[in-house]
RNA sequence: GCUCUGGUGGUGGAAUGGUGGACACGAGGGACUUAAAAUCCCUUGGGCAGGAAUGCCUGUACGAGUUCGAGUCUCGUCCGGAGCACCA
């Protein structure tokens, strides 16, 4: 028989649904070991080679723990809503449902046909009605819960109100969107709309007027990481600043335990640093500064890092957007005042980012007294401050902040240097270094002495606060389109009310058309009778990162009704040892299933306070683009060495064409009409196509698709090569010509136990030369796997093979570990294999081979030797040498060993193949 | 600007501080074959010497340093990739 890879990979995969092999079941006598692959968004394309990178290395990895003895849960399913089906359905009214349905079926047969291990019974699809209802679900909790920033934990919304009843706002320190002051008996007289609008402003999920990113293209906000240098991720359109009343949820209260839990995971230094970047913490004060419109007093609280440099500061600047410029605005400026609040808003944000060099700005009229030393500074006016951070007011200190100088230097404001010995005529001096100088109580001070000593001054005199100000905003979580999860909310005479429980899940309601009412209102409000109680219901739906925040926790219960996860099963399977996906979710998703994971946490609903031990992100693979060069103004095409001869275009040919880099003619002619009568220049007889790496995109006819490279090689091979390209975390280029390479080996791997097409396996003891390669093999690939250096156990397989070829080895001893070896790579061969030899269990059930070290290494002899009578080695020598031998090689080292002393060099050379390893004494 | 990464043959990439380039692709040569496919063998960083076995020099972006010994550790420079960015 020979490798029929077709056959046997048909067979199993059949074999493996029909018994279950991967149903995956509680099991308190094994440890257990959780592997999750980010799930897919099911797009219309299909998967491309580069998409199963992941899930092929974290399939190896479930397959290994497997045969350690683990009780291993490995789920797969879809990310189901989101824009791609919706902007389809708009264009062509097919309902998204439908697409979506379409879409999941190519993906789920494309996977099988890689041989993956995945507890199908798991699977969840976010827009699976039974799935929502624990989104809508976990979103009412977040309605009905506050942030307590004593306790440093979400907590009831009725306990806020009891606290509320008992001492006012100051009896319980919660997290808020703006600061506000009442008294118990206040409270109590608020009418119930009242109360309402006051704990909209302490929940956690809540509904709040904010500058929001609104893209008026797709028609609804978005969240910050949605966006990207002012155009909307999917499908790049302009996005604006706009204020706006949306659902949002309280993620910055969670700033800081976001932060410090990075130091308890296992993730990339890479990543972790990505999300500190994105949560921003900066340690400083906030100060008051006392203003004067020429009317009215007013107090403005600015942030700072840098209290020290107060005695530095020559104005004050408030963010365009600020409530503080209506106040602050002289009577005498407002004309001015408006014609650049108008000039601001028109402007786009791409604008914005793409002029940050340009500074403008108006003077308000009004002046601020800096507290430190009772003098008094104008107030400005200008977009580099921004409302959303901080208290959208600074205290400028042009001579030790870029910004504030360049503002200083363009409106002719003073400058004061207040660090010894710093030249600020033609730059601001930003470094924290120096003494300080001209500012009162602090000179003297090392700039590190002195923000401390700053800042302790302003708590004792009462003019501010330390403060810790972090750069992650709340998350934008409504949206006005129809494919996502409907809010349980209703509005009861104004009043945001949840749906019951027992009414959940609240299902998305059928429409005529997927798109905003003439009105301008979102598409829900085109279903009929959209009401509850009869009461309207919300109309706008949750972002898609709603549905991907906890699916790893309804993976553990799929089926529950009752609970998200049931307490039993999330204290077996707790959180996940080892996920694995790309780094583009890392200030999205990651963060999003962190801070719900944290939430839930707090209510005692999961045991683990992060979801996600260990992390690791798979390189993108990237395309080969083949090119070829037409000469202008001709149908001639030009092979690569002769290019530069004409002038030519480059264009992009179909790697399907091409092979070797060497162009198919007569299927190049025949893939468009008019490359029908093109003619070629040709080198040595043949095309030769240029190529490049690029992003794999139907546009530059780079795709590869998993499926061709199943039917002419094998699920095997296409998972051992994905592999061996290169180190599972970097980018790499997918190249189909090297998998042949792969592919032999597999074929010579299956001649150890074919010979002739009759299976030859001998009951023979193996040899010490045999046991060695096995116990080598089985020692790297442990090594290799836990360390998810999957390319380099492939090529210790392939030198394995070549190996025992050369020994003729044909033991069962050596042969069967060899399979269970194999099998979490290329598990189709291996299970064909193993049952060619007699098991009649599924190889998923054998265990890993032991390793022991000793047959593994070299079988030596230590030989102590003196140099030069000075220095000691000792060496180590193959025992199977004769003593002439030895003599020989000691003397080889003796005259070329290399050994530098003081200026003497003299050279030590180990002869190769003689001595194994020496060691200086 | 700040932060994180990385830089090794024609290509993808190997190397607990200890023979640099494993393994594989590609290329060249050869065997088998009527032929092709398949399979197998040899050569393959660069340079020099030799009839040959082989020997010598040089080589991990660049420059210093630590070390008996550096692709690997330290510092500086250059060049890629990624993230953040008027965040006060």
């Amino acid at each position: 028989m020979d490798y029929n890879f077709k056959e046997i990979e048909k067979k199993w995969q059949a074999y493996w649904a029909e018994n279950q092999t991967f149903k995956t079941e509680i099991d308190p006598s094994k440890p257990k070991y959780y592997v999750l692959d980010m799930f897919p968004y099911p797009s219309g394309a299909g998967l491309h080679v580069g998409h199963p990178l992941g899930y092929i290395a974290s399939d190896i990895y479930s397959r290994y723990k497997r045969l350690k003895g683990f009780q291993v849960l490995h789920p797969m399913g879809y990310d189901a809503f989101g824009l791609p089906a919706e902007q389809y359905a708009i264009q062509t009214g097919q309902h998204p449902e439908v697409t979506t349905t379409n879409n999941i079926n190519r993906y789920r047969s494309q996977m099988d046909r890689i041989g993956f291990s995945y507890d199908w019974d798991r699977e969840v699809r976010t827009c699976d009605p039974g799935y929502y209802k624990w989104t809508q679900w976990a979103f009412l909790k977040m309605f009905g819960s506050w942030y307590d920033r004593s306790a440093g934990k979400a907590r009831p919304i009725e306990e806020l109100v009891q606290a509320f009843e008992r001492g006012g706002s100051r009896a319980a320190d919660a997290a808020c969107s703006e600061d506000m002051a009442f008294s118990a008996k206040q409270w109590k007289a608020y009418s119930d709309r009242e109360k309402s609008d006051v704990l909209m402003n302490y929940r956690i999920a809540y509904q709040g007027e904010t500058a929001v990113n609104w893209c008026a293209d797709l028609g609804t906000v978005l969240a910050n990481d949605e966006v990207k240098d002012g155009l909307s991720v999917r499908g790049g359109f302009p996005v604006e600043q706009k204020k706006m009343k949306q659902w949002q949820l309280r993620v910055s209260a969670y700033a800081g335990r976001l932060l410090d839990g990075l130091d308890k995971i296992d993730w990339t230094d890479s990543l972790k640093e990505i999300q500190r970047n994105w949560i921003g913490r900066s340690e400083g004060a906030e100060v008051v500064f006392k203003c004067w419109n020429g009317v009215t007093e007013h107090d403005v609280t600015i942030f700072t890092t840098r209290v020290d440099t107060i005695f530095g500061v020559t104005f004050m600047v408030l963010a365009p957007e600020s409530d503080l410029v209506d106040i602050l605005t002289a009577p005498e400026c407002k004309a001015e005042v408006e014609a650049y609040l108008a000039y601001v808003r028109k402007k786009t944000e791409r604008e914005r980012i793409a002029e940050t060099k340009t500074v403008t700005g108006v003077f308000s009229g009004s002046y601020g007294i800096n507290p430190f030393t009772g003098e008094k500074v104008p107030i400005w006016i200008s977009e580099y401050v921004l409302a959303g951070y901080g208290t959208g007011a600074i205290m400028a200190v042009p001579a030790h902040d870029s910004r504030d100088y360049a503002f200083a230097r363009k409106f002719g404001l003073p400058v004061v240097p207040i660090i010894e010995g710093c030249d600020v005529s033609q730059e601001s001096f930003d470094a924290k270094e120096g003494r300080m100088c001209n500012s009162g109580f602090l000179n003297g001070l090392e700039v590190k002495e002195a923000i401390p000593a700053a800042i302790d001054y302003v708590e004792k005199e009462g003019l501010g606060r330390r403060k810790v100000n972090y750069r992650l905003r709340d998350a934008i979580f409504s949206r006005q389109r129809y494919w996502g999860e409907p809010f349980p909310i209703y509005h009861k005479d104004g009043i945001p009310t949840p749906v019951a429980f027992e009414d959940l899940p609240l299902r998305l309601p059928e429409i005529d058309a997927f798109k905003p009412t003439e009105s301008g209102e979102p598409p829900l409000a085109r279903a009929k009778n959209w009401t509850y109680r009869g009461y309207p219901l919300e109309t706008s739906t949750m972002p898609g990162f709603a549905g991907s925040s906890a699916y790893y926790l309804r993976y553990m219960d799929p089926h529950n009704e009752q609970a998200l996860v049931s307490k039993e099963a999330n204290a077996y399977w707790r959180d996940v040892d080892l996920y694995i996906g790309g780094t583009e979710h890392a200030t999205g998703h990651l963060i999003y299933s962190r801070f719900w994971n944290k939430f839930l946490y707090d209510l005692g609903y999961v045991c683990e306070d992060e979801p996600f031990r260990k992390l690791i992100n798979q390189g993108m693979i990237q395309g080969r683009s083949s090119f070829v060069y037409r000469v202008v103004g001709t149908n001639r095409f030009v092979s690569l060495g002769l290019k530069d001869q004409y002038e030519t275009t480059e264009i992009h040919v179909d790697i399907n064409l091409v092979r070797n880099d060497r162009l198919d003619l007569a299927g190049f002619k025949a893939s468009r009409p008019e490359y029908a009568d093109a003619e070629f220049i040709l080198e040595n007889g043949e095309y030769v196509c240029g190529w490049a790496v690029e992003k794999m995109s139907k546009s530059m006819f780079n795709v590869v698709n998993p499926d061709k490279i199943c039917d002419d090689y094998g699920a095997d091979t296409l998972r051992l090569y994905e592999m061996f390209l290169g180190p599972l975390e970097q980018s790499k280029p997918w190249d189909t010509q090297g998998i042949d390479g792969v592919h032999r080996f597999l074929r010579k791997f299956w001649r150890l136990f074919y010979e002739d097409g009759t299976l030859s396996v001998s009951e023979e003891k193996a040899s010490r030369a045999e046991l060695k390669v096995l116990h080598k093999l089985i020692g790297k690939e442990q090594a290799d796997i836990e360390a998810f250096s999957f390319n380099t156990t492939v090529s210790a397989f392939m030198i394995a093979v070549n190996e025992l070829g050369e020994l003729r080895c044909r033991k069962r001893e050596i042969l069967e570990p060899m399979t269970v070896l194999l099998s979490p790579f290329a598990p189709h061969i291996a299970e064909e294999l193993w049952r060619a030899l007699g098991h009649t269990e599924s190889i998923t059930y054998a265990r890993f081979p032991e390793f022991d070290p000793a047959l593994a290494a070299e079988d030596t002899v230590t030989y102590p030797v003196s140099f030069n009578g000075k220095m000691r080695f000792t060496i180590d020598l193959p025992k199977s040498l004769a003593a002439a031998e030895v003599e020989s090689s000691i003397r080889a080292l003796d005259q070329t060993a290399r050994y530098t002393e003081g200026k003497q060099v003299v050279k030590v050379i180990v002869v190769p193949g003689k001595i194994v390893n020496f060691v200086l004494k």
